[in-house]
DNA sequence: TAGTGTCACTAAACCGGTTTTCTAAACCGG
DNA sequence: CCGGTTTAGAAAACCGGTTTAGTGACACTA
C-alpha cells in the first residue's frame, strides 16, 4: 500500500473503495498505526490548539481562584469547537521563548500590557492575539471589564456606610523589573475607580494606605499583616480580588477583629467562594467565565477569517453585590475619624 | 544564504563565523522571520511539551480546587525542566481523539482507572505515561496517596467523638456511561477506608448514607441537600473532597445546624482554603502539590531513557489534620442512635 | 475495435525545518 | 609550490504526513 492510500483511509475514505479502506484501518489497527500529529500540523499548517498566555509563572497562575473560573471558560468554548489548550508561561524567564516554542493557532493572552519588556517579540510571532484585562494594543481583540466603574461603586458604598478611613489591598504588577511597584492594567483602573470615589467624597488617600500583593488568599493576608504591623487600622478594606479578601479577613479575625462589626471588607471577582466564606463577601461581580469564552470566540473569528479581520473591543458590565462583609462604620471610629 | 546557514545561525552558531551568525539574525529581526515550531519539533522528533490528561472536561476539571493545586505542581516542575503544558480532555466525547491530536512527549494522566472505554486506544499512543490517583496499569509509573489509611484516620476520628450516625459524601465517578454509580480508583479506595473503621466499631452503613456528587462545593452542597431532603440526619459528614465537605457545610448551616455542635465534618485533600473557612475544616492531608511534581519527575525520567526504563510506584502518605469542624457527637443523638 | 470515461490507487511534490555529507577555498608545513 | 587539513557554507536527504497530478485497468459507447 502507498502511503497515500493510508492518508485516504484516514481523512477522505470516499476516495477508495469501501473494502481496501477498512483493510488499511485494520492493519493500521493491529500495528498499532497511528498518524503523526506533527506531522499532519505541519502540513495542514493548523494545530487546531489555542494557546493561553499568561505573564506570570503557571505555578502562581494557578494558585488564583480567578484564573480557574477564567479557564473554564476558555476551556468550555474550546471543547466545544473542537480545539485542544495549550498553557504559555515563561521559559526560564522568557515569554518569548516560550511563545516561539508553541504550536497553536492562536493565543488569549491574559493581563499582558502595552509596556512588557517582551511584548514586541511576541507579537512578532504574528500569530492571532486576543487580550483579556487588557486593551493597550489596538489592532488586537480584547476583552475587558469596567474595572473603573466596579471599584468606583465599592468605594461609593462603604463611604455611604460612613467609612471614612479606607486601606487598599492591590494586585501588584506581574513582576516589576524595576523593583517599582507597577500600577498598571486591571490595578491602575480599579485603583482610578476607588481614588474617584474617594475624591468625590473629599478623602484623601494617605500612600501607605495602598499595600499589594498576589493575587492569593496568601497574598492578601500577608499584605494586610504588613498594613497592621505598620499601625494601619482602617475600618474599611477594598481589595482587588476575593482571594486577597479573604486572606485579609483571616488575618483581621486573627487580630481579634469582627467582621462587619469592626471592619468592612470588600472583595473584587465574585469568585464562587465569595459567597461561601463567612461572614458572605460583598464584591464587585465580574462576568470571569463568560470573559474566557469571549475570547475564545473573538479569537476564532480572528483565526478563521485572517485577512479581512477587524479586532473587536468587548467590554463587560460589572456590578456590586453586597453581602454580609460590610457594615456601618464603628461609631467611635466615625467620630475620631471626624474629628482629626 | 542557504537554509542550513540559517538553521546553524539558530541552533549551532558555533559552526558558522560569527559575523555571519550574527548578520543572519539581524536579517531575520528584520523580516520578522522566526522559526516554524511544528517543522522543528517534526526533525527532532521531540516537542518539549508535556500533556495532562483528565477524563473529565477541562470545565468541570477547573472548577475543582484540588485540581489548581495539582496542576501547580505540574506546572512548577515541567517550568523548571524546560517544557510546556498541554491539557488534554476529551474531544468530542472522545479522550482517545484528544490523544491522538496532541503533540506531545509525554502524558501524566489523573485519575485514568484501568476499565475507562478508551484506555487501550490511549495506551496504543504509545507514549510514554505516568498515572495519578490510579495505580491499574502496573506497566506504567504512578504516583498515589494512602487514601485508605487517610480515610480510615478520618472515620475512626468522628466515631472516636461518639458518632454513630456518619453520611459519607462521595465523589463520583468519571462520567458513568451506563448511569450506575461508578465506585472505582480513588472512591473506592476512601470508601474502603472509611467502611474498615466503621467495621471494626460494628457500625453498618446504611446504603442511603453514601451520597454522590461532583468533586466541586456546589457538588458538595447539592449531595448533602439530596440526602438533607431524604430526610437523613447525621452527626457526622464524612467527604471525599474539601470543596464538597465546604458545600455540605453551607447547605447545613442554611438548615440551621450549628457546627460542630450539630454535626461534624471532615473533608479530604487538605486544599489552602480548608484552615480559611469558618469553622476550619477537619481534613485528611494529602500533598496534591508534590503528586503533580513527582508525576513530572517520573515522566520525564521515562521520556528520557525511554528504552531500559523500568516503571516506579510512588504511594505518598496522608494525615489527618484536625480543625474545628469536628467535636464531640451530641449528647441527645447519642443516646437516641443508642437506643436504636 | 478504437475512443472515452471512470475508478482505484500510486508517484511525486510539498510543508519548513534539521542533519549529514560534500565542495571549494584558505591555510599550512615542508 | 604542492599535497593535506581546516574552515565556511551549500546540497541533498530526511522527518511523516497531505495533496495534486498522474497511471493503468476496466467498462461503456459508437
Amino acid at each position: 500500500m502507498s502511503k497515500t492510500a493510508v492518508s485516504f483511509a484516514f481523512n477522505s475514505p470516499e476516495r477508495l473503495s469501501a473494502e481496501t479502506a477498512v483493510r488499511i484501518r485494520e492493519v493500521a489497527d493491529t500495528l498499532g498505526y497511528r498518524p503523526n500529529p506533527v506531522a499532519r500540523m505541519l502540513t495542514q499548517r493548523q494545530t487546531m490548539t489555542l494557546g493561553v498566555l499568561t505573564p506570570q509563572a503557571l505555578a502562581v497562575i494557578f494558585s488564583n481562584p480567578f484564573f480557574a473560573l477564567f479557564s473554564e471558560g476558555v476551556a468550555h468554548a474550546a471543547e466545544d469547537l473542537g480545539y485542544e489548550l495549550h498553557f504559555i508561561s515563561p521559559l526560564h524567564g522568557s515569554l518569548a521563548l516560550a511563545m516561539g516554542r508553541a504550536t497553536v493557532d492562536g493565543v488569549v493572552a491574559i493581563g499582558l500590557s502595552a509596556d512588557h519588556p517582551e511584548v514586541g517579540q511576541i507579537r512578532g510571532a504574528g500569530l492571532p492575539m486576543v487580550l483579556v484585562d487588557s486593551d493597550d494594543l489596538p489592532e488586537h481583540s480584547s476583552v475587558i471589564v469596567d474595572d473603573e466603574a466596579g471599584a468606583r461603586a465599592a468605594a461609593e458604598h462603604v463611604l455611604g456606610l460612613g467609612h471614612r478611613d479606607v486601606l487598599i489591598i492591590a494586585v501588584e504588577g506581574p513582576e516589576s523589573p524595576t523593583g517599582q511597584p507597577q500600577r498598571q492594567g486591571v490595578t491602575e483602573r480599579r485603583l482610578r475607580g476607588y481614588q474617584a470615589a474617594l475624591d468625590a467624597a473629599g478623602i484623601s488617600l494617605r500612600s501607605d494606605h495602598i499595600v499589594a500583593g498576589r493575587a492569593s488568599i496568601e497574598g492578601g493576608a500577608s499584605a494586610f499583616q504588613r498594613a497592621w504591623a505598620a499601625g494601619t487600622r482602617p475600618t474599611a478594606v477594598l481589595a482587588m480580588s476575593d482571594a486577597m479578601a479573604i486572606g485579609a479577613m483571616r488575618v483581621a479575625r486573627e487580630q481579634g477583629l469582627r467582621i462587619p462589626d469592626d471592619m468592612s471588607v470588600v472583595g473584587f471577582d465574585d469568585i464562587d467562594l465569595a459567597a461561601h466564606v463567612d461572614p458572605p463577601l460583598t464584591t464587585v461581580h465580574q462576568p470571569i467565565r463568560q470573559k474566557g469564552a469571549d475570547a475564545v470566540r473573538l479569537l476564532l473569528a480572528e483565526v478563521e477569517q485572517r485577512e479581512a479581520y477587524r479586532p473587536e473591543h468587548l467590554r463587560l458590565e460589572t456590578r456590586l453585590i453586597v453581602r454580609g462583609s460590610t457594615g456601618p462604620a464603628p461609631r467611635e471610629r466615625q467620630e475620631v475619624t471626624g474629628a482629626t
